[in-house]
DNA sequence: TTCGATACCTGGAATATCTACCTATAAGGC
DNA sequence: GCCTTATAGGTAGATATTCCAGGTATCGAA
């Protein structure tokens, strides 16, 4: 039993990883350095969280990679968006949007 | 794959159980028929992951069961909230803000 | 007497996330 | 030269959650 176990991410891992490379692509180490600093540090992803999570995106063709070298000269895997990707993501934002208010309605009743 | 399932509830199902129950105690039914009212019918609980939730919950020490009649004569498993899952209540309540906002920098960043 | 609503439940599948591990290269300190 | 840290990729297995599909039983209304 995960007795103290610290679930943070509850489904939004694909939301957060499809908006961070929505400006630009990205490789798989600075994602996950991005959505930890713009967090403030609450969302810290694990190498086997993030990694996994992006070869499922790819599968289901939200993403697509491309080995690209990076300013400091290593090779790495440059992630972008595809336009399925794209609408993809939107759907999520507008459902994260809904369910949050949902919770909301729970939260705080006869407002 | 779940092509078009409709992911709702992303792990905030104890939170949402626990404050249905805290201003009065419920049956399971009821529960879940409040969850689905205050939402506005976006939850909408199957008894197949209502009851394994309630079970969970009350063998973490969250939540107690008692067997009462129901106004309309019938017999019912009723959950009030222990001292323990008040307290967990709350803890979750400010981890799911604490949450949404981390998302929200991330879906909204440099405001 | 049959049906829908109420009330309880279980089993199995699918999925996501976490922990823990692995490889390799580059940079910098000693 | 050697060691550590940061960078960059990855996999394996355990666990937990949620969903789907079924099951039981009672009650009231048509």
């Amino acid at each position: 039993m995960g007795e103290e176990k610290i679930e943070l991410l509850k489904g939004t891992l694909d939301m957060l990883i499809l908006k961070a490379i929505e400006p630009l692509p990205m490789h798989g180490y600075a994602i996950a350095q991005r959505i930890g600093q713009v967090s403030r540090d609450f969302f810290q992803l694990q190498q086997g969280t993030l990694y996994p999570a992006l070869h499922r995106l790819e599968d289901r063709g939200l993403l697509k990679a491309e080995w690209r070298i990076t300013e400091t000269g290593r090779e790495a895997k440059f992630y972008s968006l595809t336009r399925k990707g794209r609408r993809y993501l939107e759907a999520e934002i507008r459902g994260w949007e809904r369910m949050t208010e949902a919770v909301a309605l729970i939260l705080r009743p006869s407002e």
